[in-house]
DNA sequence: TAGAAGTCAAAACGGACGTTTGAATTTTTT
DNA sequence: AAAAAATTCAAACGTCCGTTTTGACTTCTA
């Protein structure tokens, strides 16, 4: 009949049992301290990934995790507390690579006195096709770069929630990796980067129906072996503003 | 009480009254022969790019079209059919254009004794941004840049069947421009390039976010000068197959 | 050991959904 | 003008949804 305590902040599990858990405690007896939660994370990450956030209904994640319904609004509040604990588990430690990659970026600049674009792109894209090597990241991979088209109010609050701090930091900085280009060429690359990087995240698996190969996105080296140059050549392009209005007049 | 007429083939509406309508006939006098047909799809139109599939339902699509509800079903049999007519309608002229630039392309070809990559892009993006520039076109290319990331099996059979023949023929001119990439090589070159088109086509306003500027992807004419550089550089890279497994070795 | 708190399970609630029905109405044809 | 076909309409059907309630069981605390 309690409140449920871990429900407000899903990200902060305060839960007594959780504390006897962290401390010795003979692991058989315990055989459920939060188990049901992973359980149902695990479902949901998975489902959420295969048939997006209106696709799926809790009775489907509670019935493939093995659970009640209820479960699901104890520990999570709603749907939407769900899917926002899916994200944060994998969320967190992908945001730190992130950041220390980007860190690193720096601390270069420092030294050789210019920022390298292709390691800033490399330290924003790489951390996010990396989480497919995890254990279970792969679904997680495809989800993520799913919710970043989907419209429904609940997944742009996370979304936004979640990635718009790092994200800003590095547009900062490749602001400054690339004095040669205006805000609106930065715009255009930003786009195409972008949007690489999320059509690999989701691999909807559209290409391999149209090259008919048995070809993979899975392979989160090979992609960043592929991306990163192409991506860079992009970014050392000259800037493309101001023209485009124009009739004819002759090339620059 | 009788079968609906236009029901199974969406595209081609033989109905009587049709008929009528394309000989003489006061334009007053009939002020709805497929008004109720036309009000929905412009409705199905703007309320499926900003929802998404399973974001709207028939009676939101109907209520905000005016009519009834079970007049979605007459004319279009299911939910399905109706999303599927919405694409139908702005699908067919696109595609016309990407076929026409392209055997242009390939004309080029017996001229010149090579195909132009750029061109090839061209006439593959370029369409396909530029329905923006249709009344009405705005909201379907957000539409139709969602689509390619939506999970439902409604969405995934209609995106199918109506781009994959198109888009095949692209991929196998693109091949024969790039003699020097290998299939990996242009599977991942694709990836990029069909990545930016589909995040440019959704504009999700997350750029617009993430810069701050009251910067916009509807012009596109700015879209395209601005992508086709980017990724025409990106296809003539050199090969990048092979090394990524190795360790260390002298470059090249 | 008694009680408080945490966890799970069964059942139900109200609402929204896609779809169907059957008749009324309009339009076209003869 | 009458018959036939096409279209619109109100109402309902059955299903599935997210969420809540209630109560039992377990675990920790004092």
């Amino acid at each position: 009949m309690s409140a449920p305590p871990s429900a407000r902040t899903a990200s902060a599990p305060l839960t007594p049992a959780r504390k006897a858990r962290e401390r010795d405690v003979p692991p058989q007896l315990v055989h459920d301290p939060h188990e049901t939660r992973l359980r149902l994370l695990d479902a949901a990450e998975a489902l959420f990934a295969e048939h997006g956030y209106k696709g799926v209904s809790l009775r489907t994640i509670t019935g493939k995790a093995g659970v009640n319904l209820a479960a699901a609004h104890y520990h999570f509040r709603n749907k939407e507390g769900l899917y926002r604990a899916v994200f944060e588990r994998r969320v967190g430690p992908m945001n730190t690579e992130r950041d220390t990659l980007l860190a690193a970026c720096v601390a270069a600049e420092a030294q050789t006195g210019a920022l390298d674009v292709a390691a800033v792109l490399d330290a924003f894209i790489g951390p996010s096709l990396r989480v497919g090597a995890l254990p279970g990241g792969e679904t997680f991979r495809r989800l993520s770069g799913r919710a970043a088209a989907d419209p429904s109010p609940e997944v742009r609050r996370v979304v936004y929630e979640l990635y718009d701090p790092v994200a800003m930091r590095f547009v900062e900085v490749l602001t400054r990796a690339c004095p040669h280009l205006t805000r609106e060429d930065l715009f255009w690359r930003l786009a195409c980067a972008y949007g690489a990087m999320m059509y690999v995240r989701a691999d909807s698996g559209r290409l391999q129906r149209l090259l008919g190969d048995d070809l993979s996105m899975a392979d989160s080296a090979a992609a960043m072996h592929h991306l990163i140059p192409m991506l860079t050549a992009g970014f050392a392009l000259p800037s493309l503003s101001a023209p485009p209005a124009e009739k004819k007049k002759k090339a620059k």
